[in-house]
DNA sequence: GTCTATAATCCGATAGAC
DNA sequence: GTCTATCGGATTATAGAC
């Protein structure tokens, strides 16, 4: 905790899941650190610095959340344990995962940064892998693994952010009941089979759409 | 357009439209208008009241467009009308939907006006109707229509989600060309059989969850 | 490297004249 | 019912002394 860019990345954290993003102002962020606010412009060019590397900490706190559990045996075990962790995280730290999708306007910024749309790059991947792994050992469907990757993210992502705009009347036992019993009907469907297969007929016929750029 | 209210909405709809949320303020909104700020404050108490009903606004513009096609003669047809125009108003009208739904957080209050939650309670009950309906006509598997409802909800949801923050690499067309085979995935399950019903016989151990509060 | 002081804007809201 | 004038506050960011 030498490198004053670190002790003021402390403070914003604290700052930012205590006060949100429109209580974070480089005067308040000062008083937090012990200085003035002109001082934290010798190590941030300004407050959309200071946000970036917010996100930045948001994503890496992410990161370390979907790999736990990683080094379980099977595919589906590995699976299941990187969602619990996507789960742990978007329940644990409702503002870090606010932050990690917001978009760039509520940022105050024209464009996410580079290298934070690399490491979303690299989350997605990660999902990737995991739906891949279960493909090959037949616990999922074959298909296009992106494609079906952003089916589970989308429904995922879906659920959370209902939840967390109080949208869903329930505590946080009961979504996470929901979120396992929501799953539940993805992974077997929700249509009846004559009808299923007809709707796969009628998509079948139009050609594949997608590309993902960022998780 | 005589009523006073009316036209400052109006103005307010088209500042927010343009330049979003925290370029709405009463002296711009009273520029627009073509009055000084203060004289505002005799048709609307605050800045609350404003954007209150411009969420009210962006409701029953909502409303329109997912009862657009109800007329249909069976359940699934309008239910997939109802699917696109959810969809359309999503993406015609992108800030309408950020602010439909946005936290009383991100609007500066402290909750949802009741009449507003009201109109929400309205939307969720037309999609349950329209899944009940699937149900009865055996499109869509017995179940809670309250819970299928929400999966279906939630996928949508997560989606556009995802698409607005820019995080899909795609265009408009191919969005919905990538909703409509995620949809398919939906409806048709995709775990293989064999695991998809072992993880269904699993879930149903657990006692139901859910309470939908608004849509 | 940190400070004081300040520039330059913006905000919501109100008092009181007309 | 609208105005002028203003209160009281916020913000980012910089200039220049120490």
């Amino acid at each position: 905790m030498q490198d004053p860019r670190e002790t003021i990345l402390a403070c914003a954290s604290e700052l930012y899941l205590t006060e949100g993003l429109d209580g974070l102002s480089m005067r308040k962020l000062a008083k937090e650190v012990g200085v003035t606010a002109p001082a934290l412009y010798r190590y941030y060019d300004g407050r959309e610095a200071v946000l970036a590397d917010l996100v930045r900490e948001a994503h890496k706190v992410f990161i370390g959340y979907i790999r736990r559990g990683l080094e379980a045996p099977t595919p589906l075990e590995r699976f299941k344990n990187a969602g619990d962790g996507y789960l742990d995280f978007a329940l644990d730290h409702p503002r870090w995962f606010a932050i990690m999708f917001s978009g760039p306007e509520r940022l105050g910024m024209d464009s996410i940064p580079e290298d934070i749309e690399a490491m979303g790059c690299a989350i997605h991947q990660f999902w990737n892998d995991r739906v891949n792994e279960c493909m090959r050992a037949g616990v999922l469907k074959d298909g296009n693994p992106e494609d079906v990757s952003l089916t589970m993210w989308a429904h995922a992502h879906g659920l959370l952010q209902l939840y967390h705009q109080g949208r869903l009347n329930t505590d946080e036992a009961g979504f996470r009941r929901l979120v396992e019993e929501s799953s539940t009907r993805l992974f077997g469907g929700i249509m009846t089979d004559a009808y299923a297969d007809e709707a796969a007929r009628d998509i079948a016929k139009s050609e594949p759409a997608i590309a993902v750029r960022s998780a």
